[in-house]
DNA sequence: CTCCAGGGAGCCT
DNA sequence: AGGCTCCATGGA
């Protein structure tokens, strides 16, 4: 096993390990003390979590003053990719729109990145998260990858990483129902299936302009622009994307409604211009705000 | 009980 | 192109 620190000085702007990893931009990541997608804990330190990088185990926490790591291999180049290390957040945030909503989320989640993660968990993560709240699409994906994955020795315990599409094609469809994914079942089987029949060239869409890489990836079975958007956004680098989620569109309803227009991508547009230089920033921001700060609205009791 | 969750496919004009 | 209906599942 390696370890070692990654200092917060050496990272440009602040950091927010939690928000990061549990904001639902990623459901790659579990929690070691097994709560999932629990509210923040105070005091400046993290849990640990825990991922699997092509067969490699990576655990991370945050502390006051580093990002502590254990892996079976260096994990710091993965980290800095993943966990987009190397942005300048403070002069990101600068380029934020002044309206409440998102300043509000700023003050909540100084330090929230942007992740970078692998492709296909992403895929099939937001392929999953339709119709779907985000401590369930975790629990899915989390399903997936334990019955399906295999298993590698970490001091003793199975550790279970995502395997790749061509495994993932094998399974019937009745078999991923069983792991209740509902109507996503076929969704997930015929999208691994074209992904091992390099039936979608995912360089092409890489390396196209942002509505047409959208485009393209509406190819893939239960992808149409929002999930695609969460692809683009998430794992393949682009800054435009604005998935147009339910809270999203809430959003746009109550705080930017000269953006609401009659189609995705006019809406789209829209919002972009409206969010300014980094719109998927910004988006991922506001995404959070509202979607936690509903949850402790319902009552005082707890 | 009903309503809702990081929507999309299939079908109809 | 744009609208409508259906699609599983579990928590509030």
């Amino acid at each position: 096993m390696e370890s070692g620190a990654i200092p917060l000085t050496a990272i440009p702007g602040p950091m927010d390990l939690q928000a990061t990893l549990e904001s639902g931009q990623t459901f790659l990541w579990e929690r070691i003390d097994g709560k999932t997608y629990a509210t923040p804990a105070p005091g400046g330190g993290s849990a640990w979590y825990r991922t699997v990088h092509d067969g490699e185990v990576i655990e991370v926490r945050e502390t006051a003053e580093a990002l502590e790591w254990r892996s079976s291999t260096d994990a710091v180049p993965i980290l800095r990719d993943r966990l987009r290390l190397a942005d300048d957040l403070d002069s990101i945030v600068q380029d934020f729109p002044a309206d409440d909503v998102v300043q509000d989320a700023v003050g909540r989640f100084a330090g929230m990145r942007l992740v970078r993660e692998p492709f296909l968990g992403t895929l099939l993560s937001f392929i999953l998260s339709a119709q779907m709240r985000v401590e369930r699409i975790h629990e899915m994906v989390t399903a997936i990858r334990t019955s399906y994955g295999e298993p590698i020795d970490w001091d003793g315990e199975a550790v279970y990483g995502l395997p790749d599409a061509e495994v993932l094609a094998r399974p019937s469809e009745a078999a991923y129902r069983d792991l209740g994914v509902g109507y996503r079942a076929p969704y997930i089987k015929e999208t691994a299936e074209m992904l091992s029949e390099e039936a979608v060239s995912v360089p092409e869409i890489s390396g196209a302009e942002y509505e047409d890489a959208r485009d393209r990836l509406t190819a893939f079975v239960g992808v149409g622009p929002k999930v695609a958007d969460c692809v683009l956004l998430f794992s393949l680098d682009f800054d435009e994307p604005v998935p147009l989620d339910t809270w999203i569109q809430t959003a746009i309803a109550d705080y930017f409604p000269e953006a609401n227009q009659d189609s995705y991508a006019e809406t789209s547009r829209a919002i972009r211009d409206r969010f300014g230089p980094r719109p998927g920033y910004t988006q991922t921001y506001v995404f959070h705000h509202l979607r936690t700060a509903e949850q402790a609205t319902p009552d005082a009791s707890d």
